[in-house]
DNA sequence: CATATCAGTCAGGGAAACTGACCAGTCGAG
DNA sequence: CTCGACTGGTCAGTTTCCCTGACTGATATG
């Protein structure tokens, strides 16, 4: 019919910014960071958050979410520190090292999208941007 | 600035599809098929593919693929049989239970692509493939 | 205050990928 | 035609990532 299904597209354009972030950040000198360790990293927020919503946004169980927060941990990515509001909980933070990490990806991020306005134009760019996000609705039971 | 990154939207797209035609070959019966299994067969051609070539496509080790081809061939989905061509090599070709579960995750592809189609409206759908098609220019490293 | 719920850890296991070493068949150059 | 380089594939061993199940301690609810 049209050729490739819209899925299999979607999967190569996601391995490759995600490939191209991973790069960029092992060349910028992050080089304990691991592609999963990365896509934990990802759901960091400045005000922190739990080991268990990281799990759940994330789609992985509390115990694989708490490992990879382990290693982000030792590798001085982020900090536990208590949570002010729940004795039982602890909320992940970023660390300087994290900070720095997360700098370089947003900016290799944005590199990306660049270079696909380049390719695209700036019509059919906001066309896909559109679609994608409207696709979300469906897609994405978050939301 | 506008939202999530493209690349963040595809990935939650791709997993969607990859979810939904796994879940549909499993209900159908194909129960010992895994998602990586899944991955690797759905590089087979009609006319039989050597190991190497999956692992190429598929961006894994011919190793990899070597396992994932025995497990395939263990649970019947597959065969391997001499290549005509190179006495070194052997052609992976479907056998007819790798057949069944193929029409069924392809019905099913069909199945998100009209969904996705009543969702967007023809034009949008239109204007998404397009984009992806072109974007594959840049992130495809095959093609 | 008793019980159910929730955050997180501990222990153990399995799937899927990797590297490195290797064998056997093929191909091209002398 | 044969010898070295290349190629298809396997074997052995390891790592990464994620899972299930059982558990502790803190919180919330009746």
């Amino acid at each position: 019919m049209s050729g490739p299904h819209p899925g299999l597209l979607m999967f190569i354009g996601a391995r490759y910014v995600e490939q191209r972030i991973n790069d960029a950040v092992v060349a910028a000198g992050f080089e304990d960071l691991t592609p999963a360790m990365a896509r934990a990293a990802a759901r960091l927020r400045e005000d922190g958050i739990r080991v268990t919503d990281i799990a759940e946004q994330a789609r992985i169980t509390k115990q694989s979410a708490s490992a990879l927060v382990d290693q982000l941990e030792r590798c001085g990515y982020v900090e536990r520190v208590p949570d002010p509001a729940d004795a039982r909980a602890r909320l992940v933070v970023l660390a300087p090292r994290g900070r720095a990490a997360q700098a370089v990806a947003r900016r290799e991020e944005r590199a990306v999208e660049r270079e696909w306005r380049r390719h695209l134009g700036a019509e059919r760019m906001a066309a896909l941007q559109d679609a994608l996000v409207a696709l979300r609705e469906v897609t994405d039971p978050y939301l």
